[in-house]
DNA sequence: AATGAATGAGCCTTCATTCAT
DNA sequence: GATGAATGAAGGCTCATTCAT
């Protein structure tokens, strides 16, 4: 009962709260972040932190919660197919997911900390996000490499994609300096995830025969 | 004079100190860390570290700038030769950087937590560090793609590699919670680079010809 | 108007806030008593504290009230008669008000705290429930110690009797914990008054001749 | 050597604010009691009390056993000789220790919140001061008694003696509300300790001979 | 009459920092 | 150079109370 509101009223001040919680943590991480800051942004009581949240550290579970929340899974038709489109589906929708201007800015950031510096709440974002497109992803790349690659090398491999998305989590004015060309990123997802597609794909490419022989096509 | 503490004595007690330091932050990030931690695993009294540091902020400064000391520039004769094997030879030496095991532990968490929250010291590793290498592998991949590549196509191509790199920087729990094959990966960091290696420059081998022609053409 | 409410429902809920309260003030005292617990106890919303009875003090003024509203008064023919009588009536009186299992539980440790902590409501127990007592007790002890004794002696002695009744007030488990074999001293009231009457009137006996002289005169 | 202050200087600090501590505690209770009040009575910073005690608890945990160590143990030449001396010097002691003028006024009103509403800092009252002389006075109750004596009368009986010890630790305004005539008690202990003595002993004489005289009037 | 939501006041506590020795 | 003591600032949290429904 004091776990359940369901008040319009009160829904209305939790998803300010988040919100402005969600920036905040964002700019300054959990600990620097004050609930000062958090309510007057919030236009709300400070009090009101408690009262719907309990204390600081749920507010921040919550935020937590409702960035996870946002993810859309990949449609399973798009997880069908030829494994290689699967991987370009799931790279974009990755991307897609990391950049999508229609939600929330903090979003990326509150998720980086929380690989960078885990909390409790660390466990929502990996059973709910990060685990499952592992899976989709594994599996993929399973298929592509074939049944003689070692669990290592698929694993590996896997770790080398995931990783060329994962760096878009990173705050965009860090990566913008070291190359100011990448400075409208946020507008490219799809430019990106085409570029991501195309790197692994190619590595992802059986190596050229050793004896080009006349007519060679063995060979997935 | 102030600021020129010269005596042995003086020295040890800032070496115990940023040693400490350097544990705490790495395991709570700047502000979660509190000085009281820090004293106490140095063994030294509190005001310590106002008399030797100022404050806390400059503490920790003192600590990322000692992170980036560590850093050992590639040797001039690798860099030189052919850019796949220059490549090779980068990826390699930044493995072995980020997870050697002679180095301090903490040290790829400090440069992780810059990454993810960056505070007033960002500017040291991102100019003695993160830069050179960057500017390094830039030419290296420019020189890979050839002088037909756009511009972007190669910051891209490069973020792809050295993202593959910086994934090894996150807290080592998550990555062998999602694959527990990775367990020991502290240890293999020449397998690492070799994989990140050969996956690059897999991806960096000029694209098939579309319609096999009878005399395919490999490049190395 | 505003103060008379006459509802069965409302008083029904007056009753259930005033036996929570009881629970929660004996328990832990006013101050740390808080109005959450007492209307999670009392099944109540925890604005119907301030509708009931404006605010918390008021609360527990009424608890209060309702301690001393139980009180019986000796019936007047236990008052008449032989004085030793009287007291003997009396004490038994006073004990099984203090121990009575009929009673909230809480009704002692609530005047208990007052005594040691008085608050306005002090008032009330003390001229309802104490004076009357005392003042009946304090004739009573007159009429056994004689005209010739003095008020200070009346006093003090009749203090000696009700020290020994208060006692009884105390948390039973600090009596317990020095005299196990008190451990069931609630269900013992007539023992219990049967030997502080035996104590008290032993006490009050006439002093023995110094040297037994060949004709004791005794006096009852 | 957190808990080792023995800084003369520090000492003084600790020393101020257990007595403000004293008075506010006494005054108001341990909960309803703020920091503020008692830093500012004591002229020290509100964080001196994290420093020397690290929290509330502590400091009225440190006060409690303030009080208690101002206990001074019956010399053992008063405990010996004949039973009914013993009792009287024994007390003669409590009395003393109860209304002593030397000591801090707030001491008795600690002891009696105590017993009235235990804290965790119960123990060390009923260890260090109660037990101790419940002991002592249970053995020569013992005595007094006679080994044909139930344990049970002889509880009954120590009790009912030290009851009317303990009701000099109660606010000394209530009772003078009661009897305006014990308005000066502080300064009489003496007089005091001989009424209970007296009171006590005389309840303590063996019951008047059943057939003493040639013509027994009997009556109780 | 009753309640869920919201609020303001105030308290305890933490912590970096300063100061005197 | 180093330390124990002390402090000011600020933050999180609790809680009684009020308000609108």
């Amino acid at each position: 009962m004091a776990n359940v509101k369901d008040n319009a009223a009160s829904q209305e001040t939790r998803r300010k709260l988040i919100d402005a919680a969600g920036q905040v943590f964002a700019e300054r991480g959990l600990h620097a972040a004050t609930l000062q800051e958090i309510t007057d942004r919030a236009g709300v009581n400070k009090a009101a932190v408690n009262y719907h949240f309990r204390d600081k550290f749920e507010l921040y579970a919550a935020v937590v919660r409702y960035c996870v929340s946002f993810r859309v899974e990949p449609s399973p038709e798009e997880m069908t197919g030829p494994p290689r489109d699967c991987l370009r589906a799931l790279i974009a929708h990755i991307i897609r997911e990391i950049l999508d201007p229609t939600k929330p800015a903090w979003r990326a950031a509150i998720i980086n900390h929380e690989l960078a510096q885990p909390t409790a709440a660390l466990d929502a974002v990996m059973d709910e996000l990060i685990a499952p497109r592992s899976r989709l992803q594994l599996d993929i790349v399973r298929r592509i490499l074939g049944p003689r690659a070692s669990e290592e090398k698929v694993v590996r491999t896997t770790l080398s994609i995931i990783a060329q998305c994962l760096v878009y989590l990173h705050d965009r004015r860090i990566m913008v300096r070291l190359h100011p060309i990448l400075a409208q990123d946020d507008q490219k997802s799809d430019e990106i995830a085409r570029h991501i597609a195309d790197f692994s794909l190619a590595a992802l490419r059986p190596p050229p025969r050793r004896r080009p022989s006349p007519k060679p096509k063995r060979r997935s």
